[in-house]
DNA sequence: CCTGTTAATTTTTTT
DNA sequence: AATTAACAGG
């Protein structure tokens, strides 16, 4: 507790020096510009608060605040401050935004999700609950994958139960609690329960051996820690004296059970949320947490916020408009003072290309116009699912518009990165089963289902782990026939295991190796001539994208190290507890952020085009708002046509959508549009119709009535082409130089330093070092290169040139070989040279 | 026993 | 459209 009060006074005198004319100033500072709600909100400091803050009310800045004014106006040591929010990227936004007001204090304070912050304690005591310091995380994906191995275990059929269900079951018990013992005890007779259970009990079985928790797990298994250790539980009551819980109205049960385990001796709890913006019910989140609130807490103190400073009165109107159609919910009415401002437009497009055409070109004409100049960033489009931004893709390349993708596929969702993590897990974790059964045959090389299987029994018998059975795969007859490529496989992985080991090579190194030496990079060229769909190039591109996200990764890791050991008081500090500079402690904290985080981080900042799904969007607000596919079967999506209660959230998430624009809203739908493989019509939503004629304008079609007129202000007859298109510099796919898989957009003509200035560059001819174990980096500059060029390839000898892809800071070359036919390599990777 | 091809089935939202 | 299951051929 000395140095703890020592590093207090510290802070303390650099607070204070920080604002000239002394803490009243501080004060006025924060307080500055605030309404009367807000500024309780900020000052109030012990005891529970409950803030229903409507969209649009300046909730973040309220909560930012608040902080701000314990450190500075209260002297409240920053590490004693817990703050939880979402999704990352609210963490993130919120971390900047209090270092922007209180500066370095910042880096003490626990901001972050639930997952995140459970994820340190977790680590820390992880042998409280029977697992080791380095438990691995499943995400959905794999769990999926569990669950199926659980299926044949336990010969139950997927057709009468489906994976995603027996899944979302299990996670649900999860969400409320339920262990494997009372689910089976409630499942009594019920079929469909009592399958679950057994597939449940299986399952947690299959965690514990593989030393693994599942996304679920993380919040259940933290419950269950603090439940179980009240010393662990009294500890961190005492560290977080001051706790925040953003978005309040989406926790679930577990979510709630922690809160108030660690509030529970001092009351300093503040949640802040809006009943009318919940939205992840479907992943249990339960609206009566904060309906409840008031009474959980008897002496609490309640502040309403239903002052709008986003949004212009039509926008407003419009949303409130919709959402009083809701009966279960707190009524309230937000107010702006802002002026009418524009009318919200409703575009009706025939079909869906033409919908996303005019979203295009009407977002270039507003960022081009002369008259309000808008920059691209401060422009989202919006919608229900994911699947719509295809369309809404294409569009944007042809008009030159840039733009970034949220959400979606994640980058570390992505297949041939997925890979890849798992090559780099059973390296780190050699009896990791679920890592090896995903890589033993990817790419193929010959070891099927049935040799799997065997392994997996014999893994069973022994107890060994799959990779140790590889080695000695030739004791086993009933691997005899694939022993030699078993043997091999295990080869592979032990020399990556070196590589590690010895460390003297960087993480991007490590992981190029991997890539390339796997024959994962082979694999994807070779299917290029086979598939008519040419992803081969976006593919590879990822995997370039990894390596210099793994360079920017250990760079900053080094840094923060460094910065932990000179300040300790860190809240990253027990992130990084028993992390050094080894190559091993780095891969391990990469692995960790890639399953926890799935946004790659990084331009934040750039002036594109925001594309996401509304749940994403929900924290975040945009000058200029496109609401895509507003249509009844998409949104209200047909699944939860059936219960109100659902049909109640699909438009609490209108409201959401709707309450993002500041300025300019749009609606925009498609008489007929093409998903899920068929072309259908559907009905504008009703939503939609529930918005008063008073704050609409329509276009190309009206809201009401079955058929549409064509083509009115914005007619399919003009289609973009020429000039327009080439205008953007992107073109069409027969372009070989294609946009990033993420939407990160290249230009053809700028040289290739734009995209690959990565540290990267070059890192393969380091001189220093030449070790054996190594590539050898033998391949040519693709700059270097024409069709028609003579090469001389180690071992497929010497050949010509037909075809050269360039892909990254690299090229896909087609050769003709004299003696072995054509074949496909990556440029600077080929052990060959040009003469 | 493994692989590639064809047929069939399936689509929210996120940590 | 895209992923996955069933099937035939090597």
């Amino acid at each position: 507790m000395d140095m703890f009060d020592q590093l207090v006074l510290a802070e303390d005198r650099a607070s204070t020096a920080g604002s000239k004319a002394g803490p009243g100033s501080a004060a006025d500072k924060l307080l500055k510009g605030l309404n009367p709600q807000q500024s309780q909100a900020v000052q109030h400091r012990d005891g529970p608060l409950l803030i229903l803050a409507g969209a649009g009310s300046g909730k973040t800045r309220v909560i930012t605040h608040r902080i701000a004014w314990m450190v500075q106006v209260e002297n409240i040591r920053p590490s004693s401050i817990l703050a939880i929010t979402f999704t990352n990227k609210a963490a993130a936004e919120m971390k900047s935004r209090i270092e922007a007001l209180v500066g370095g204090a910042s880096s003490s304070m626990w901001i972050g999700t639930f997952h995140s912050m459970l994820l340190r304690i977790l680590r820390r005591y992880a042998d409280r609950l029977g697992f080791t310091q380095h438990f691995t995380i499943l995400d959905s994906d794999d769990q999926q994958r569990v669950i199926k191995q659980c299926f044949k275990e336990l010969s139950i059929d997927d057709k009468k139960f489906p994976v995603r269900m027996v899944h979302g079951r299990i996670g649900t018990a999860k969400n409320s609690l339920i262990g494997v013992e009372q689910y089976e005890r409630e499942a009594g007779a019920d079929f469909i329960q009592e399958k679950v259970a057994k597939v449940y009990s299986r399952y947690q079985q299959i965690l514990k051996q593989n030393n693994s928790m599942d996304f679920d797990d993380i919040l259940f298994e933290a419950v269950k820690l603090l439940d179980n250790n009240p010393d662990v539980l009294e500890q961190y009551q005492q560290r977080f004296q001051y706790i925040m819980v953003d978005e309040y109205q989406d926790t679930n049960h577990a979510q709630y059970r922690l809160v108030h385990m660690l509030s529970a001796g001092h009351k300093n709890l503040c949640v802040v949320g809006d009943d009318d913006q919940s939205i992840y019910s479907f992943r249990g989140a339960n609206i009566q947490n904060i309906l409840d609130f008031e009474k959980d807490f008897k002496n609490c103190t309640v502040i309403k916020l239903e002052q709008n400073y986003r949004s212009t009165n039509n926008v407003l109107q419009a949303a409130n408009a919709v959402i009083k159609n809701n009966r279960g919910r707190k009524s309230k009415q937000l107010r702006t003072e802002l002026p009418d401002g524009d009318l919200i437009t409703f575009y009706k497009g025939e079909n869906h290309s033409e919908e996303a055409r005019f979203v295009a070109r009407e977002i270039s004409r507003r960022a081009d116009g002369s008259d309000s100049e808008q920059p691209f960033g401060e422009i989202a489009i919006l919608y229900r699912l994911n699947a719509l931004s295809r369309n809404l893709e294409s569009a944007l390349r042809e008009q030159g518009v840039p733009y970034k993708i949220y959400g979606g596929t994640r980058f570390y969702d992505r297949k041939e990165i997925r890979d890849v993590l798992a090559y780099l897990r059973l390296i780190m974790i050699p009896d990791d089963r679920l890592s090896f059964a995903r890589v033993i045959n990817t790419p193929r090389r010959g070891i099927g289902d049935a040799t799997v299987a065997a392994i997996d029994a014999i893994a069973a018998r022994t107890g060994q782990a799959p990779l140790e059975i590889c080695r000695q795969a030739g004791q086993y007859p009933e691997l005899a026939r694939a022993s030699g490529r078993l043997m091999l496989f295990h080869e592979l992985i032990d020399g990556f295991r070196k590589l590690l080991s010895h460390g003297e090579i960087s993480l991007a190194e490590l992981i190029e190796s991997v890539e390339n030496d796997s024959g994962l990079i082979q694999e994807i060229i070779d299917q290029q001539e086979k598939s008519s769909v040419n992803d081969s190039v976006d593919r590879i591109e990822n995997l370039k994208e990894l390596l210099s996200d793994a360079v920017e990764f250990q760079s900053s890791y080094l840094e923060q190290i460094k910065s932990v050991r000179e300040n300790p008081e860190q809240a990253a500090a027990e992130d990084l507890e028993g992390a050094d500079e080894s190559l091993v402690s780095a891969l391990s904290a990469y692995l960790e952020r890639a399953t926890l985080y799935a946004e790659l981080d990084g331009d934040t900042q750039q002036d594109n085009v925001r594309l996401m799904t509304i749940h994403s969007a929900k924290g975040l607000e945009f000058d200029t708002v496109f609401v895509v596919g507003f249509e009844e079967g998409l949104f209200p999506g047909y699944r939860s046509m059936e219960s109100e209660e659902a049909i109640e959230e699909e438009r609490r998430l209108a409201y959401v959508a709707i309450t993002r624009a500041r300025k300019k809203l749009y609606i925009t739908t498609a008489g007929s549009r093409l998903i899920f493989g068929q072309t259908q019509a559907f009905r504008v939503s009703p939503f939609v119709l529930e918005i008063p004629d008073q704050y609409i304008e329509e276009i190309g079609g009206a809201r009401f009535g079955g058929s549409y007129s064509r083509g009115a202000a914005y007619g399919s007859d003009r289609k973009p082409e020429g000039a327009t298109a080439a205008a953007g510099g992107a073109t069409g796919a027969s372009e070989p130089f294609s946009m990033a898989g993420r939407g990160r957009i290249q230009f053809p003509g700028a040289p290739a330093s734009q995209a690959s200035k990565s540290p990267l560059q070059g890192f393969g001819q380091k001189p220093a070092d030449r070790r054996e174990e190594s590539r050898k980096q033998q391949g040519i500059d693709p700059a270097t290169l024409r069709r028609g060029d003579r090469v001389k390839h180690q071992k497929f000898g010497t050949g010509r040139i037909e075809q050269i892809t360039p892909v990254a800071n690299d090229a896909i070359l087609v050769v003709e070989f004299e003696k072995h036919g054509i074949k496909r390599l990556m440029a600077k990777m080929a052990p060959m040279e040009k003469i």
